[in-house]
DNA sequence: CATTTATAAATTTTT
DNA sequence: TTTATAAATG
């Protein structure tokens, strides 16, 4: 009971509107909250009343959409429910949530049981493979890749719009190609069907299926009698659905979103959503927060005004923050002279705070893109500063980590195309056209082509690949009954690929086989292989600080993180790191009105997390060619940077300064070199 | 004939 | 770092 009485404390402190969001006995609430303004203490306060009010906690559903929130909600909300191992509060991503519906009824929508998950990456492959089957991006002709494709279909189906106007209004040069584009979406349904895998939509798309369903609709309506819904803007079109779907008429809906902070365009969320909401549950009481509890208002000025320039604010307008803190430190736009200058400035920089008694873990260092960070994750490691680095590259994208993952998922879905295929391609000798043969005469897709290969019908492998197969198959054959732990099956496979990764990856083998132990003692907290698998998917790691060893969370370390993936979090000290036109905005993002407006919010998002400082730095000079290409060898690829856009308002609240010294401006000798032959 | 190697081109944000 | 095509190799 400790635990309810400590939440009490909490809800003595709340504001008034925030103990009316908390309070409110109407069906349906809204609360448009804006940032810093105590939005996920007043959702974790409102199950907690829910809770003291005799509502039993699995009948609760509290749905997020990133791991990081959901992380946090479950953490301060799901606490107080647990009594000697009582039922615990429903929480997790759409995406989590929807796994663990279908796992218990997704036959009732015509999934079959051990179906496998695909991740993004995955799904992009299966996507490439039919359009190479299909004969599409050969020569010359300029046909959607991959990635476009994958970003294509998830916007169709997540936007639940015709292919032909998701085409026409974000990838115009496609138009040309709807019909094929059309073919290519088909045979990858074709294909996830037979090798019984689903991808992140699919789950989004199955739930709902679920929800609506005649005979389970009406179980999974009276399963919860309260979802309560954080991010609301970020919901897109399917997800909408769900919620309604499984609204039934004795459930209450909370929904609590801010549409100034609306990031996820690009996975068609909109904040539409949430100003449809009072339509959509009609009688809902709607709770603005606007009081802000986390920031100076040094920094909400420049907040405000990076938000003062808005073109289309929402009718649930909550951009314009209330300071409620005493004045503190003004932030800080620094010009840096080029990259380098910009990464010391920020070690510098987070050195002397923690000087101060800033320790690391309260300090972050945001970026719009994943590789923004590369130049100071050299700094940080060159003068041990420790970091962790959450959003951008992970771990399991590493190739070595998906071999080892390819193989689990073989033992659990023999039917997994991909997964066969990744591990023949590894083996000696195997390319394309053997891979092909392979899979007929295993006949993949059905569930026997495991036995098929163990066993004497295993069809015939080129002579160079023969240690190989044996090597795999032992070990295979060693796993495949599963009474085993997912953490020795881990070890026993890893095992036969040392022979395969000192071909494959001779120069690195000794790291990656490192990054598989890691990988075998993530694996040990688990009993089951396909729940390993699953959670691998629907929650991977974030990127490790180091390539060596666990990370010490114990430990205090730097937080480094994309704008995305920092939203929810909050640090006495942020810092904003290459703010230059170009980059937020991206030059990507340039295409439309909405989307530039989208980057406002990105930014703003980004200046919001900030509590006490906030520094933001770019580089005037900064390189467009990165590591690899050869085409910065000759002179420098570098461009001029401007500041973002979005910071011309706020020049008169930001101290600027400059930072590095000018050296030589650039190499004297090559351009004059490369005149000789331009 | 199939596979490996070489070369040129293109690269956001997350579940 | 991946990806499509061309050349070189087994």
């Amino acid at each position: 009971m400790v635990s309810f009485e400590c939440m009490f404390e909490w809800i003595e402190e709340l504001n008034p509107e925030q103990s009316e969001a908390v309070m409110a006995e109407d069906r349906h609430l809204l609360v448009v909250a804006g940032a810093g303004t105590g939005k996920t203490r007043t959702l974790a306060c409102r199950v907690a009343r829910l809770l003291a009010d005799g509502v039993r906690p699995e009948r609760i559903l509290l749905l997020t959409f990133s791991r990081r929130a959901a992380r946090e909600m479950t953490l301060r909300a799901g606490q107080l429910a647990e009594f000697g191992g009582a039922p615990r509060v429903w929480g997790g991503t759409f995406h989590a949530i929807a796994h663990r519906l279908l796992r218990q009824h997704g036959e009732a929508v015509g999934l079959r049981t051990g179906f496998t998950v695909l991740d993004q990456s995955d799904a992009t492959d299966l996507l490439g493979l039919v359009r190479h089957d299909l004969g599409l991006g050969e020569q010359g002709r300029r046909f959607a890749k991959k990635d476009t494709l994958a970003s294509i279909y998830s916007r169709t189906v997540n936007a639940q719009r015709p292919l032909i106007e998701v085409v026409d209004e974000s990838y115009p040069w496609c138009r040309r190609d709807v019909g094929a584009i059309g073919t290519v979406f088909n045979g990858y349904l074709e294909r996830k069907r037979l090798g019984n895998v689903v991808d992140f939509d699919d789950l989004l798309l199955y739930w709902r299926a679920l929800a609506q369903s005649p005979r389970l609709g009406l179980l999974l309506q009276t399963t919860f009698e309260h979802i309560l819904v954080d991010e609301f803007q970020d919901t897109n079109a399917l997800q909408a659905d769900i919620v309604a779907a499984m609204a039934g008429p004795n459930v209450s809906v909370a929904a609590v979103g801010d549409d100034a902070q609306a990031i996820y365009g690009f996975r068609s969320g909109s904040a539409r959503h949430m100003s449809e909401f009072p339509q959509r549950f009609p009688g809902a009481r709607i709770v603005r927060l606007v009081r802000n509890y986390r920031s100076t208002p040094d920094i909400l000025d420049v907040a405000n005004n990076v938000m003062a320039a808005a073109t289309a604010p929402g009718d649930l307008d909550t951009k314009y923050l209330r300071a409620e803190r005493p004045p503190g430190v003004r932030p800080q736009l620094a010009a840096c002279v080029d990259e380098l200058a910009q990464s010391s400035f920020v070690c510098d920089l987070v050195l002397e705070n923690r000087e101060q008694g800033i320790a690391l873990r309260e300090q972050a260092v945001l970026f719009r893109t994943g590789h923004h960070s590369d130049g100071l994750e050299l700094e940080l490691a060159r003068r041990n500063i420790p970091f962790v680095k959450f959003g951008g590259l992970r771990f399991l994208e590493a190739a070595h980590i998906k071999d080892v993952l390819a193989l689990l998922r073989l033992l659990d879905n023999p039917t997994d195309e991909l997964a066969w295929r990744r591990i023949l391609a590894l083996m000696n000798g195997v390319g394309p056209a053997t891979i092909r043969r392979l899979l007929e005469e295993l006949e993949v897709g059905t569930p026997q082509a495991l036995t098929r290969l163990l066993g004497p019908e295993c069809p015939r492998f080129p002579p160079s690949a023969l240690a190989d197969l044996s090597g795999v198959s032992a070990a295979l054959g060693d796993c495949v009954a599963d009474d085993l732990p997912p953490a020795d099956q881990i070890e026993r496979l890893a095992l036969a690929c040392v022979p395969l990764f000192n071909r494959r990856y001779p120069a690195t083998a000794k790291v990656r086989l490192a990054d598989i132990e890691h990988l075998r003692i993530m694996a040990t907290d688990y009993r089951s292989r396909s729940r390993f698998l699953a959670e691998m998917t629907l929650d991977p790691p974030s990127a490790t600080s180091d390539l060596a060893g666990a990370p010490h969370l114990d430990d205090d370390y730097l937080v480094l993180s994309t704008i995305h993936s920092a939203k929810g979090g909050e640090w006495r000290c942020v810092h904003i790191i290459h703010a230059a036109d170009g980059n937020i905005p991206s030059d990507m993002a340039l295409g439309s009105p909405e989307e530039l407006e989208e980057e406002r919010r990105l930014m703003y998002v980004g200046v919001t997390r900030a509590r006490d400082n906030l520094a933001i730095s770019y580089p005037i000079r900064f390189y467009v060619a990165r590591s690899g290409s050869a085409s910065n060898a000759w002179g420098d690829a570098h461009t001029y940077g401007q500041p973002s856009r979005f910071l011309d308002a706020t020049t008169a609240v930001l101290d600027s300064i400059s930072v590095g010294e000018v050296t030589v401006e650039r190499d004297p000798v090559a351009p004059e070199l490369a005149a000789l032959w331009s």
